[in-house]
RNA sequence: GCAGGGGUGGUCGAGUGGUUAAUGGCACCGGGCUGUAAACCCGGCGGGUUCACACCCUACGUAGGUUCGAAUCCUACCCCCUGCA
């Protein structure tokens, strides 16, 4: 007798709950084939198979214990290939991460390439940022290599308007994302047929499939938001991500947009804020019920000498920490904050080190996800907004 | 001692009579960074006054000189490098 009963065939790829909420912001667990992750998250950004600077060991330690990091489609698909990473057992084996990975579809870089890249119906011509070459990226191709990755969440392959986009031009581009998330939808259920995904694994009661979200486009036009979102609705998605902020557009643009969207969206699947933000950006997202987020700026910032701490953000290189002996961040218990001082990463970052990339990153990555851990544990214990007024009010301190 | 080369702003190094406060690099100082073309990019960088336009000082080893004008030419001196004694 058949093994796969009907229960297994419809078993889902994830499972999200809510265990508790506050006004509009929530905490909930998204259950995955790889992995139980807390609500909201912050998701590092791994882009090329690595988040830079830091070590997986790091990411799993308790110390930082990232739950899931990104990888992104297009990088992975121009170097090493996808060839090479099916080789290898897909992207989980490939770079040694056995925790949830999230795959970006190469969609941002639709918007991010600028002049290297030329969008048709069909789908974007890019220029390779690393040789010169010509390729192209579709709705198709990018979930292929998705497949090929064995991401555990996949997005969908959009467009991202610019931030200053007018409602005309919006409209397009929101019409285009709506037909390659339809496209996206289609080649993902095929691939999964298939079995394509190498990241196939059943565990935790769910199907071991991969996961598919679909990303709202319409810059900052409310109503194109809407009109997006009933569309990836109505197609159906595990997720709903909200793409195209943080991409020039006013920070008032920006909130307006969530405030707008986030609580219009399926309350039983989880959020996803793509791209963003700062630790306050964070804060006012969660209040405004989104459950996921990934940002660069604590990994970037880190290589280039921001650190980010509870008190604000701190340059490394500035001459007045030159003979200070505190920790970026004296309210924080990350191992870098417990054992060097300002003074020796100054000193570090001066003189080129590259342990100064890699402990700016490990504090500002634990900054990002202790915060998270802290705005878990107050919406859970109903004190949200408090925490998020004192943790605001200390952001000042830094402004001396 | 003789011959040759050379002494430029924190540093290395361009510049050999006329927008030269003096090209560049580095260092230094400051800023930026939001689904990573990013261990990157941008700006400042002799001193003083000014919100600013602008103005005034001081500067190319030292001291003189030639010239309308000198980092650039001449003289003397000091110092460094190379070769020969």
């Amino acid at each position: 007798m058949a093994h796969v009963t009907k229960s297994d065939s419809v078993a889902p790829p994830l499972r999200f709950s809510i265990d508790a909420q506050q006004d509009e912001a929530r905490a909930g667990l998204l259950t995955t084939r790889r992995g139980v992750i807390e609500t909201p998250v912050f998701m590092p950004v791994g882009t090329a198979g690595t988040v830079k600077a830091i070590r997986f060991e790091e990411l799993e330690s308790p110390d930082l214990d990232a739950r899931i990091i990104l990888g992104n489609t297009y990088h992975l698909w121009l170097r090493p290939g996808v060839e090479t990473i099916k080789a290898c057992g897909g992207l989980h084996r490939f770079i040694g991460w056995n925790r949830v990975l999230l795959t970006d579809s190469g969609g941002f870089q639709v918007w991010s390439l600028g002049d290297l890249r030329k969008i048709s119906e069909e789908g974007t011509a890019f220029r390779s940022h690393v040789d010169g070459s010509l390729q192209f990226l579709s709705p198709e191709v990018s979930m292929e290599v998705q497949a090929a990755l064995g991401s555990d969440i996949v997005m969908a392959f959009d467009e991202c308007a610019p931030g200053d986009a007018s409602h005309e031009q919006t409209e397009r581009s929101v019409g285009l994302t709506a037909r390659w998330a339809k496209r996206s939808r289609v080649a993902f259920d095929r691939l999964q047929i298939e079995g394509a995904d190498k990241g196939y694994q059943v565990a935790n009661g769910l199907s071991g499939s991969q996961a598919l979200f679909g990303i709202v486009q319409g810059a900052g036009h409310l109503d194109l938001r809407k009109s997006s979102l009933d569309q990836n609705v109505a197609i159906g998605f595990d997720g709903h991500a909200i793409g195209g902020l943080s991409v020039g557009e006013e920070k008032s643009t920006m909130f307006d947009v969530i405030g707008d969207l986030a609580p219009q969206m399926p309350k039983d699947q989880p959020r996803y804020l793509m791209g963003v933000g700062t630790p306050e950006d964070l804060l006012e997202a969660v209040a405004c019920g989104v459950d996921m987020f990934d940002c660069v700026l604590p990994t970037r910032n880190g290589r280039t000498g921001q650190a980010f701490s509870s008190a604000g953000k701190l340059n490394i290189k500035n001459a007045r920490w030159a003979q200070d002996t505190r920790p970026i961040d004296e309210s924080c218990h990350c191992l870098v904050c417990r054992r060097h001082t300002r003074a020796y990463l100054r000193h570090l970052y001066l003189a080129g080190e590259m342990l100064a990339s890699i402990l700016l990153t490990h504090h500002n990555l634990a900054f990002f996800l202790d915060t998270m851990r802290g705005v878990r544990q107050s919406i859970r214990s109903g004190d949200f907004p408090k925490f998020r007024r004192e943790f605001t009010e200390r952001l000042g301190a830094n402004g001396e």
